[in-house]
RNA sequence: GGGCCGUUAGCUCAACUGGCAGAGCAACUGACUCUUAAUCAGUAGGUUGAAGGUUCGAUUCCUUCACGGCUCACCA
């Protein structure tokens, strides 16, 4: 029925001949004396003299990646978590019937070896096997040594492989995860509490997003899939919690691209008694404390595309990022004529002169925002906090004191992305009804993004809840920049794909 | 969802304007006791993503479909 190729019976027939022959393909425990890396890192330096004179025995396990037959020896690379290490096995050494069991390995194999550390006659650091086990046979033929493995589609669907054969792929996801310790250690220092909301909600709130719909069974219930944990941690501000934060996945029924998964992993988190002014300062440091921690730097390489070429820059978290309102930036950085900006019907003609495509239902503040993602943001490389938002293109933000047009909020913005948004909170539940329902309103014209009434966050607000700024930063997107990835499927490791055909 | 590009041996890639589908690595057989993209000699490996169509003849041209990449739209 199935058709398998001749490699791979080739190797089901081996297993066969490896139990023929009373040794188990597949045994179920072996003791290391120490990890590769270890001795890498401890012995690189020594001289072949100095390592003979210790006569260091090691007993190590590893995949074998590699191998180089010269008859009655042979030299083979296995690595194991930690790194890779040449291995010597001579016929003198291990014994006929030992190194005739040991010709049948594949690559791709794991096996244990025990023998003496030293170097070759060219300095490499090798173990000289005394003994080897079969530890585990693979039936697959791994990837071409020198060219690893490139077609993308099946290195992010068989992960797996690519983190065999790719060695920098696996130093990316190292780097995502101590950017996330990175993150924890910087708030939990800082006294924030981290706490798990609700995934499943009835009502999905918090941001302008389609959700995934779901069904729970016993409940005969429909629940979301949350689009994001805002509505919930405010909850636990008014509760008293007044630091606190969650780094959890957020789902999005929207399109997929190099910017874009289903879904992604948000850390937010919420101050009470501080504005948007202390986010920012505390973004700042964030970056800062980022870099020099996982890092021990400040300056980043940044690989663009431009004009059809791909180029090279740098980005720097050491200065003072900057602070641009909102409007200011159409003008200053997007060039836009200052009264195009103030007057909505020129806006409107400026934008479909300019090819920017607009939807008939969109508002004024809609139509900013789109002359904003088309003339700004491509410019914005360096960090820089884009600031004080038009009142309606964010329902759940305070107004300004001097200006009830214009929030307070920022996004920040590096290499081109939006990294961060945050604002001080909205805690006005008068206000906030407003909003839900002007929300409400626009859903009901068809806006499928538009924020729900919900109206137990309603109810919390009415009990109070304390001045408060919050923050939102899409880690996927800040280990792609931290990284240099081109992809946010570079910094996941399954990313969402069709059905394999 | 739209546009462009791609899919050939296990992997990485060739095959001119439509004319016998090829190489390197991996595999297999053999030689080789310090190699490292080991080397040398030989062998095998293919429904060219799928289904139709045009043609004496299709990897090549056309149509539809599947999957993927980039990009635009939407979004973080």
């Amino acid at each position: 029925m199935e058709e398998i190729s001749d490699l791979i019976k080739i190797r089901r027939a081996k297993v066969q001949e490896f139990r023929d022959l009373g040794v188990n393909p597949y045994i179920n425990r072996f003791k290391v004396s120490e990890f590769i890396g270890k001795l890498l890192e401890t012995f690189s330096e020594e001289t072949k003299e100095d390592l003979e004179e210790k006569n260091l025995q090691y007993t190590l396990a590893g995949r074998i990646l590699s191998r180089r037959k010269h008859g009655k020896t042979t030299f083979c690379n296995i690595k194991d978590g930690t790194g890779l290490i040449q291995v010597y096995i001579k016929k003198n050494d291990i014994g006929e019937e030992a190194y005739d069991l040991f010709s049948k390995y594949d690559i791709g194999d794991f096996m244990g070896v025990t023998g003496k550390l030293s170097k070759t006659k060219t300095g490499e650091l090798t173990l000289f096997a005394k003994e080897t086990t079969l530890l585990s046979k693979s039936l697959l033929p791994l990837p071409e040594k020198w060219h690893g493995l490139k077609d993308v589609e099946l290195r992010y669907r068989q992960r797996y492989v690519d983190l065999i054969v790719n060695p920098d792929v696996k130093q990316v996801f190292v780097y995502r995860s101590k950017i996330i310790q990175a993150l924890r250690e910087f708030l939990t220092d800082r006294d924030y509490l981290e706490v798990e909301t609700p995934m499943m909600q009835s009502i999905p709130g918090g941001a302008t997003a389609k959700p995934f719909k779901t069904h729970h069974n016993a409940l005969n219930m429909d629940l979301y899939l949350r689009v994001a944990p805002e509505l919930y941690l405010k909850r636990l501000v008014v509760g008293g919690i007044e630091r606190v934060f969650e780094i959890n996945r957020n789902f999005r029924n929207e399109g997929i691209s190099t910017e874009h998964n289903p879904e992604f992993t948000m850390l937010e988190f919420y101050t009470a008694y501080v504005d948007y002014h202390y986010l920012m300062d505390l973004t700042e440091e964030l970056f800062r404390y980022i870099g020099t921690k996982v890092f021990g730097t400040l300056k980043f390489p940044y690989t663009y595309v431009e004009n059809g070429e791909e180029k090279e820059g740098t980005l720097d978290f050491e200065p003072a990022f900057k602070r641009i309102p909102f409007k200011e930036s159409l003008t200053e950085i997007g060039n836009i004529p200052a009264d195009t900006v103030n007057d909505p019907q020129k806006a409107v003609a400026y934008a479909l002169e300019h090819k920017v495509p607009l939807e008939k239902k969109d508002s004024p503040a809609k139509v900013m925002g789109k002359l904003f993602d088309h003339f700004v943001e491509p410019n914005l490389v360096q960090p820089v906090f884009i600031i004080d938002y038009p009142l309606e293109l964010s329902p759940l933000s305070k107004k300004k004191e001097d200006d009830p047009s214009l929030v307070e909020r920022f996004e920040l913005f590096v290499a081109r992305k939006e990294i961060a948004n945050a604002y001080t909170e909205l805690n006005d539940p008068i206000d906030q009804k407003e909003r839900f329902e002007e929300q409400v309103s626009q859903r009901d014209s068809g806006d499928e993004e538009a924020h729900w009434m919900d109206n137990d966050f309603i109810r919390a607000l009415e009990y109070g809840m304390p001045p408060t700024a919050g923050e939102g930063i899409g880690i996927d997107r800040l280990a792609m920049l931290f990284t240099n990835s081109q992809s946010i499927r570079d910094v996941i490791l399954f990313p969402q794909l069709k059905k394999e055909s």
